[in-house]
DNA sequence: GTCTATACAACGATAGAC
DNA sequence: GTCTATCGTTGTATAGAC
């Protein structure tokens, strides 16, 4: 049941597709010239890093780099196009069937939690922040393949457990949302801005507060959670 | 009590003072560049506008501009420095005594959510977020200044919560931080993106959510709540 | 302090040889 | 496809007159 759930909304997740991925997968140079713009754009932001810097990092010409990517811009989306492809295949899987609610949750939380706060995440997250503006569909992209599909996920998987019994809740959808919240609110700021808090909780602990939590307000005495 | 730990944390909290602040107040024709760039800065990003555009939106010679401010960044700064003082004045008195807690937890998600998410707000954060890895002492000023001084002052008021038997918290930080990102969480990447998402529950569903959640798993059954 | 005009550097993108 | 060399533009910042 579970699964059937996932496969569907897997697909749909994957149903939109950024532009540069409706081709076929790159190849073995404009991976290689991909991964050093996304280095260099993680470490210096997009505006900041020329195409001359790109180009050299790579181990290429600047009209190697334009012989593969029309414009910076396009480069850019390829960037984002991949870390989707990946955001899909490490998170969405996460949520399935586990020996109880409890578990599950917890593993859930700690999917969301240490792939969101991947530095390379991180990077490309704040690109896209800074960068949104000027790139209003990529933006949009991102959100529908990333977070929108997996709170989709993840709101089936709530609704599945209640009809287990495992849990009741009013509004699953909210529900989802209150638990991403609250497993990735603390410390995701502090790591979009680089500025650790010491007086903060770390990881661990807000995960596991947060599923307590969950629990509390939805878990059904009786089932085993 | 709630009044004399809110002057303390409010005290602390201006204690940091980025750059610009240490300084007098911004004369009119100053003010005048600092609003015209933080127009420009809002709609196009910071990398996007020149400095020319700024002059011809301030009403002013480029060269005007040069002599308030030294350079782009510098500009920056005093615009962040002004935000940080309007949050430090906005959202920070709304934590204080209330009828009950119940209504005293709606009023600060309430004053968190619509600060949070208003278009000046979100502007300002963006900016910061894209521009952290060049202004690293202004992202943690930044930081110092806002979330991390609310979240200490919440803390304050939960723990005097839990002395007046009105709540029962183990970690109190953790706690307060949780409470923060259920309440900032669901629309906070929507209105940062600009992607809004009609499945997502509204700011009033989302605050009054977090509300009954927190006391569900806080709240002490005998204390009117 | 404020303006006009300009110096100087850097960037994105391209032309043309191989 | 890949390189070297370069074009045209744009941007920050400043010089000098008033």
């Amino acid at each position: 049941m579970a699964n059937a759930l996932l496969e569907k909304d897997k697909a749909a997740a994957t149903d939109f597709l950024l532009p540069s991925e409706t081709g076929a997968e790159l190849t073995a140079k404009a991976a290689q010239i991909v991964e050093a713009a996304r280095g260099l754009f993680t470490e210096h932001g997009f505006a900041a890093v020329s195409m001359d810097q790109i180009a050299k990092s790579a181990g290429v010409s600047k009209a190697t780099v334009y012989a593969y990517f029309d414009s910076k811009e396009q480069l850019f989306v390829a960037i984002v196009s991949r870390a989707c492809r990946t955001y899909a295949e490490t998170v969405m899987p996460e949520v399935r069937d586990a020996p109880d609610i409890r578990a599950a949750l917890t593993r859930i939380g700690h999917a969301v939690a240490s792939f969101l706060l991947a530095p390379r995440t991180m990077a490309i997250y704040r690109i896209i922040v800074a960068e949104g503006p000027r790139f209003p569909d990529l933006a949009r992209g991102w959100y529908e393949s990333g977070p929108r599909a997996f709170k989709r996920l993840l709101t089936s998987f709530l609704v599945e457990a209640i009809e287990k019994g495992q849990l009741k809740i009013e509004n699953p959808r909210l529900a989802a949302e209150l638990f991403c919240g609250m497993v990735r609110g603390p410390l995701y700021m502090q790591v979009l801005l680089n500025t650790p808090d010491p007086e903060s909780p770390d990881a661990e602990t807000v995960v596991n507060g947060a599923v307590e939590m969950f629990l509390r307000s939805f878990g059904v005495p009786g089932a085993r959670s």
